[in-house]
DNA sequence: AACATGACCTTTG
DNA sequence: CCAAAGGCCATGT
């Protein structure tokens, strides 16, 4: 089906983030060709399984900040992961000036 | 109906 | 005046 389609893609342009470097769900669709499915990347990671070799972690929100509740352990682990590689958080948002990735 | 978003607009500092 | 932050509506699955 065309889903399988644009999800194929976007797991390929994530396993393409460079260590260190983030980029937004808006990003990653329009890298892999689907301009307006951000939300569609989210549900896409939802759906991971945890088994995946796929840098999630690398995939933020527009606002440079992860897309779960400040609270939430979701939020620690991506968190963790992040600055594990290297990223800079600045309270509790992303420098995306110096992280962001550009295919 | 719900969502792991984005862009735009308005308000603060 | 410019930048950052938060709220509201729009998109697509």
């Amino acid at each position: 089906m065309a889903q399988a389609d644009y999800l194929a893609k976007f797991w390929m342009v994530i396993a393409h983030i460079p260590e260190g470097k983030v980029a937004t769900y808006g990003d990653v669709a329009a890298m892999a060709g689907y301009p307006r499915m951000a939300r569609a990347v989210g549900r896409c990671l939802k759906n991971l399984p945890e088994d995946s070799n796929l840098p999630w972690h690398r995939v933020i929100n527009a606002k440079g900040m992860l897309s779960f509740p400040l609270d939430s352990a979701k939020y620690c682990q991506q968190r963790q992961l992040l600055e594990s590689e290297g990223v800079l958080f600045q309270q509790h948002k992303i420098a995306l000036a110096r992280h962001r990735w550009r295919g």
